[in-house]
DNA sequence: GCGACAG
DNA sequence: ATCTTGTCGC
């Protein structure tokens, strides 16, 4: 049995009563994600999270980028231990509570959150990228490499997005539809529109998949728990 | 009832 | 996500 300064790290079992609970508590909290555009103007940084497990260990990594020159201005991390297990539609719970615990804990505050998640595009309408945004009251964008749910629509001509749609409602958008392994899906988080989502992860593409802010934030974390944990 | 299911 | 060799494609 694994035992730390920090006690048993046992992943726990989470009952199935429990995550009705949880399942039913996201769709509560959609109710409160707001669409429209409150971002700073002007809009000044974003920063990218992401985090790296090691066996029961978590480090949580934030990168800040200046916008709109999207040169990197920091670098920060947090260390925990997971707390809770990987259920697919709850990966708020997983990842989402370790980022909110880091932001709370930062010497300052991001203009805008991008995060490796859906935001609303989500069967609960409450993906991690929005559950973090509410938590913290920042704006929030999720960008996924694989939808969860809804449906695509028709690309349009000549344009290289599709928009998904869900309960007959457009929750995000798909960049480079049909080629599977290259599609990224962006959606709103909370107070982010779906178009300036769309607008701002087209503006920090530069040549890989994600965004650079999120594919640094992905390269520091990995690069940070191969030290740190 | 069955299958799908971000990171 | 993470564990991992060779391998397919631009």
């Amino acid at each position: 049995m694994k035992i730390n300064k920090e006690g048993l790290k046992i992943k726990p079992v989470i009952s199935e009563k429990n995550i009705l609970k949880l399942k039913q508590l996201l769709i509560k909290l959609s109710k409160n994600i707001r669409l429209q555009d409150e971002i700073p103007t002007p809009l000044k940084n974003i920063m990218g999270v992401d985090v790296a497990y090691k066996e029961e260990r978590a480090l949580t990594v934030g990168v800040l980028f200046s916008w709109p020159e999207l040169k990197h201005q920091n670098t920060f991390y947090r260390v925990d231990n997971v707390h809770f297990p990987y259920i697919p539609t709850l990966l708020s719970f997983r990842e989402g509570t370790l980022i909110i615990r880091f932001l709370k804990n930062l010497p300052l505050k991001p203009d805008l959150l991008m995060v490796n998640a859906h935001g609303i595009a989500h069967p609960f309408q409450c993906g991690c990228a929005s559950y973090i945004g509410l938590l913290t009251d920042t704006p929030s964008i999720g960008v996924a490499k694989k939808i969860i749910c809804g449906e695509l629509t028709k690309c349009e001509e000549g344009k290289n997005i599709a928009y998904l749609r869900f309960n007959n409602k457009i929750i995000g958008a798909v960049l480079n539809p049909g080629k599977r392994s290259k599609e990224i899906v962006v959606s709103a988080g909370h107070r982010v529109s779906l178009e300036t989502a769309i607008e701002i992860t087209l503006n920090t593409l530069r040549g890989y998949r994600l965004p650079i802010i999120l594919e640094d934030a992905h390269r520091k974390a990995t690069e940070l728990s191969a030290e740190k944990l």
